[in-house]
DNA sequence: CATGAATGAGCCTTCATTCAT
DNA sequence: TATGAATGAAGGCTCATTCAT
């Protein structure tokens, strides 16, 4: 008798119980703060049970980080659909990007600890390829945009520069901001505290560098932003208090 | 009878030798990897005596990040030196921050792991402290200089705009490009682990987008780049394989 | 599915072995000689397995106190039962008294220990509060036959004088008693060995000296307090050798 | 060459001051509180030095108690100078046994570690010895004033009975107040923190009781007490603040 | 399948004691 | 003789993991 497909999803849905459960221990105790204890109280399932979904400690810990790098990727695969010329298409991925950050702060943290401990060697690997998919699909999403850029004759790339190269300034100033906005909030720094206004106008610094038409001077992308807000992400922007 | 000068000397000598295995097993274990236990065994000291140069394992840590937090901030005051323009004196920053990557190169991760665990509870707040002025040193010699160049004309700051932005943006290319290294070598992929071109370039993009001047079409940086290497930083840049 | 019956009263069992094995660490070789190790090495179960009956090595001392305290206060509450003129009820509780030390002859010590070290921030603050308790039961269970006495008439309180003075005076005697038997018992001293003889007629002196009717020369307290031994108890009085 | 006269002395000194620091530190942190780095530091020696005084920690601790031992017995001899007839002398002993509870708290305390652990096996046996022979010569100041009072015809004892015996009821009372004097400041009972007075009139009931005369309504033992304060004991009434 | 008692390795930290200088 | 750096055995406690029920 096969396990029936109620029980399956049962299953499934508790796990994605646990996932949600260990992530919130996560980003409020830390990765020392996250034990299989506190995650089976709150469950109100025992250890033996979590154990039954993950092999390890580790693994719950890379299902965390599969679960929102996957949401990441949606984000930015949505992000992408956006209708407009790809500067503003660019601009959208920026938006989901914004989002995701409200979104999961944790995701960046789990990603450290992920890499810096050997995790991966007590992780599904399954899961680990998964995490290393996600990033490759949102990386994707922007060097297609750009390519799209280029073949449109928005973009001009010189010599020994590449879409790559562009898409990970973009990427850089992104991670960068929100580094510096928990950065600030240890050095309890208020002025660091919100780096959206900076983050945004240095983007558009950086394309206007680029070269990428139309400039930040021919074209309002505030506007272009809220209408990406208001199009593709009206509900995740609502969650993160961006409506 | 004070102990020998000898006898102080060997101490230091050890405090710093301690810092370095630590450093080790941060960067390869990460912090739950790192113990004293290992940092003993490594020494070929008893426990005892690493607990007599530092009050905990967290001072241990807070002890790392000072040690390159204020290496760190010297080779930026030293860079602020450089003979030249105001962009061209960002651009030795700009050096002074590639040098540091590449010879402290865990210092950004041993930084996560600081403020992801309650470090500065446990650690000597003399040594938090001084971590956190080491930073604020870094990002004050960037300001200084942008400040600098607003009055020499040779940039203008819009209604809105701040010479933190232009800073923090600088900042968060450099965060961004090296965290892009570490990532590609987790993933494995070879193209992502050298980002230095694609970090000079976009930086270049990014302050032409600013409308600094001399723009990167009237300037030829690399050729500063190499002065300042040459004039500033000739050891560390020879230690880097840069030279 | 609950644990079962059987396996719970394996838990409580185990719990009062715990308490047995550390009580008689704590009288063999004090408090710095009782280690949760040497727990669970006596035990023959893991550090942990402690650990889950007890959340301190403090714990563990106070659940000693609190089994031997209640035991106590129960003595003393059924000695009060005793069918007797009021002083005789006062000789029953002394009786109980002996009783106890005969049996529990720890206690004293381990009250000492516990309160010399700072117990009471690291048990479980339900045990702590329960053994103060029990010590008002018993203080009570004085005081309430005293002031019986005063309302029959067989005591006068003179001014200035209360009844929880007599109280204490003869625990004092009590406590007095039994301590120098065990300072006897270390200065090897054969003499100060047996204290019981001593301390009934030092009780009886002090009551006629507090004018306790009827006076000792008046009645026969030796014979009382068998028959508070045969009467009220039996089984303890066997297990202490007073039979 | 001989070791000086001055040396000896500076050791002597030298060995009084451990035992005041140690002192200050048993009594302030417990036994455990007590450590030889502490003492080190106060002292302002190291810590070798004070191993070359006493061969352990435990050795120290013989010494604390050897120190207000020594003490005790010297006031309780001077009290047997006291002039008066045999009770009040006795009453003398009892203001000695006041005094010494005043300024020597932690006596108690201390002997308790002692016997407690298995401090005599790492003491210096002199110590330990020496401590039994001051409590000895105590308790045979008490017997001693006793069998002056036989034989004065001042207390009869009879049949059965001991002048130990009512030693022993006499200091069963000062040591019981004493200790409840403790537990009430542990059970934070206002009530029991003052046992002086309920302590000189159960000691008046229980002499009574024994019949030794004059009986307490035939004599003023308080002034009795207040001479012997003021013959025998000012200074040390002054330093206790019973003046 | 679910449970949770049991395990035991491992962690951080302390401190009495020793001994080279 | 004095020093204090070095030692290392413990100690209390945690927690990932297993397995009998």
């Amino acid at each position: 008798m096969p396990t029936s497909a109620r029980k399956q999803r049962e299953i499934a849905e508790r796990e994605e119980r646990i996932v949600d459960v260990a992530l919130g221990l996560l980003v409020e105790q830390g990765y020392i703060g996250l034990t299989m204890d506190k995650i089976a109280a709150e469950m109100e399932y025992s250890k033996g049970t979590i154990y039954q979904h993950f092999k390890s400690k580790e693994d719950v810990v890379a299902a965390i980080l599969s679960a929102s790098g996957e949401i990441r990727a949606k984000l930015f695969e949505r992000a992408a659909t956006f209708e407009g010329h790809s500067r503003e298409r660019m601009g959208a991925v920026g938006v989901a990007a914004e989002l995701f950050y409200a979104l999961y702060p944790h995701h960046e943290q789990a990603e450290n600890l992920v890499r810096a401990h050997s995790i991966r060697e007590k992780a599904d690997s399954k899961r680990t390829e998964f995490c290393a998919a996600c990033e490759f699909r949102c990386f994707g999403v922007a060097t297609g945009i750009l390519r799209d850029a280029v073949a449109g004759g928005e973009i001009e790339i010189a010599p020994g520069q590449t879409v790559e190269q562009i898409a990970s300034g973009l990427w850089s100033l992104y991670v960068g901001a929100f580094k510096l906005r928990d950065h600030g909030r240890f050095l309890e720094d208020e002025y660091l505290s919100d780096p959206l206004p900076g983050l945004l106008r240095n983007a558009q610094m950086f394309l206007d560098g680029c070269g990428w038409k139309p400039l930040s001077t021919e074209h309002d992308y505030l506007a272009s932003r809220e209408r990406a807000l208001r199009e593709i992400f009206p509900d995740e922007a609502r969650r993160a208090g961006l409506a």
